[in-house]
RNA sequence: GGUGAGGUAGCCAAGUGGUAAGGCCGGAGUCUGCAAAACUCCUAUACGCGGGUUCGAUUCCCGCCCUCACCUCCA
């Protein structure tokens, strides 16, 4: 099936293929590890490995490749507060990543590059654009990108149609606050660092390399890794919007003048999550981690379901009721999956089995990633699921789990269930006892407690379930 | 100010030049001692405002109002 994906570079949808035709070559800028991702980071994340499973379920190849941000100005600083080393710090946080990537049934990438681990790279890349007079070594040691030397800056981001750049490159980043223009003899505002001479502030953080030691600048990690790995121009790059500039708007600067070859072949670049109708920010007291989530009671596949509502190209307002909205939808499916298990018994559907009457969510993925009409596709798909018989039920048990599949959300697994108390059991015990005696009034009273300990009764013709109340 | 995205029923959210997916919420019925759960069914004169093009616009064009984002921390 032809996948039509929308291309932030020439701003229109084209059909998303690998060059090769046989492995699409997928980049995605990853995470800096210093604190928890929050639930924003998580939509971009959630939405690159949906665009992965998709491609995958429609039989092309993947090769899925996420950097991690280890050296940089914010894990030099918090690292140092903290009086850990950069190493020890970052595989800290790392970690943590890893498992909140994992709770979101996210697929780990074929290869995830840190920056530390690429230093000789990107060293030799900023080596190569000096030699080709694309970059400049500063007389305090930093080398700069020489940013008019290459005429198609600004192509991604539509820098000429922006105002005039302003602003001096570094300075936001720069602990040591504002700097004396005259340090750094920079050609152009504009410019920004490749390689940042050692500070103080940086402790023990920095390399050797031919100018001195110092450490990657911000952008150049990507370009080293993304060559190193998936070749020096590859099939889709993948990010956040606000990352179209400046990130990838150099990332192509620093690769294509370095290779003469075009960088990414297509860009994929997902809007932000809102929260409550406005920004995540600190200040706000809104920027949720997926502990958050999990503290409020909610399941991390209903935090996936609620970011894959809304189309990836559109802003999503999160709020509490639209993920109280996705666990009920979820539960929906989960119920529905349930009953066709029951329905086909010990009874398997062949592997290869289609998309079934789940074929309208393949359509929908290959058209622009479209995940809200996919979700749209599943529901209508449920109510022309036919399970008259075990074959059948089997056969559409393989055709929901494809289609949940590729948005990444397995049903199949049961929720834990809770252990249960021995005075609850004992409780609901007398309830039912007494109910059975049709003594109501103390049943009621009984079914009260329970309440009142965080337990309802559930009653069936034969007796009772015990779920904790949500 | 510049650039970009958007305003669809109570909420979230697709989509289309010919009268609008889906989910949540809500309601009814079955069941139940009553509930809850489950199952079945259902509702809603929803397309920001004003013009224009058209046989016909929510869908294209123009203007306006409002919201949000980006403009060197940011997924």
């Amino acid at each position: 099936m032809d996948f039509q994906l929308y291309d932030s570079l020439s701003r229109s949808a084209r059909p998303l293929a690998a060059a090769d035709d046989k492995e699409l070559r997928f980049y995605c800028c990853g995470p800096t590890v210093y604190g928890p991702a929050h639930i924003g980071n998580f939509r971009t994340f959630i939405l690159q490995d949906v665009l992965r499973r998709s491609l995958e379920a429609l039989g092309h190849k993947v090769r899925h490749v996420r950097n991690l941000t280890d050296v940089d100005d914010k894990t030099i600083r918090q690292s140092r507060e903290e009086k850990r080393s950069l190493a020890e710090f970052t595989a800290h946080w790392t970690k943590r990543f890893h498992e909140d990537c994992a709770a979101l049934n996210l697929l780990p990438p074929h290869v995830e590059p840190a920056a530390t681990a690429h230093i000789p790279q990107q060293i030799d890349l900023i080596g190569k654009l000096i030699d080709k007079g694309h970059a400049y070594r500063a007389n305090d040691g930093s080398v700069y990108f020489r940013v008019s030397s290459f005429s198609d800056y600004g192509k991604l981001s539509r820098l000429k149609d922006r105002e005039i750049l302003t602003g001096r490159p570094g300075s936001a980043d720069d602990a040591a606050g504002p700097v004396d223009a005259d340090e750094y003899e920079l050609d152009s505002a504009a410019d920004f660092a490749l390689w940042k001479s050692r500070k103080p502030d940086d402790g023990e953080v920095f390399w050797p390399s031919p100018w001195g030691e110092g450490r990657p600048g911000w952008h150049i990690e990507c370009s080293a890794m993304s060559m190193a790995y998936l070749g020096e121009t590859f099939d889709l790059h993948g990010g956040g919007v606000d990352l179209v500039f400046p990130h990838h708007e150099n990332e192509i600067a620093q690769s294509e003048a370095c290779t003469c070859q075009p960088f990414a072949r297509h860009w994929f670049h997902s809007a932000h999550l809102m929260v409550e109708g406005r920004k995540m920010s600190k200040s706000l007291g809104n920027l949720h981690t997926l502990d958050d989530i999990r503290a409020r009671g909610v399941s991390p596949a209903a935090l996936r379901y609620a970011l894959l509502s809304g189309h990836y190209r559109q802003p999503l307002n999160f709020t509490w009721e639209t993920i109280h909205s996705a666990e009920s939808a979820l539960e929906k499916l989960r119920k529905f999956r349930r009953q066709l298990a029951d329905s086909a018994g010990d009874t398997t559907a062949p592997e290869n089995g289609g998309w079934g009457s789940f074929s309208p969510v393949a359509a929908a993925l290959a058209d622009d990633l479209n995940t809200s009409a996919a979700l749209g596709a599943v529901f209508r798909g449920i109510r022309e699921v036919d399970a008259t018989s075990p074959e059948t039920a089997a056969a559409a048990i393989a055709s929901l789990d494809r289609a949940l599949g590729a948005l990444g959300l397995a049903l199949a697994e049961e929720k834990p269930s809770a252990a249960i108390p021995a005075d609850i059991t004992r409780l609901a015990e007398e309830r039912w006892a007494a109910k059975q005696a049709k003594n109501f009034a103390e049943a009621d009273r009984l079914r009260d407690q329970l309440k009142a300990q965080g337990w309802t009764t559930l009653d069936r013709k034969d007796g009772y379930d015990l779920e904790p109340l949500a």
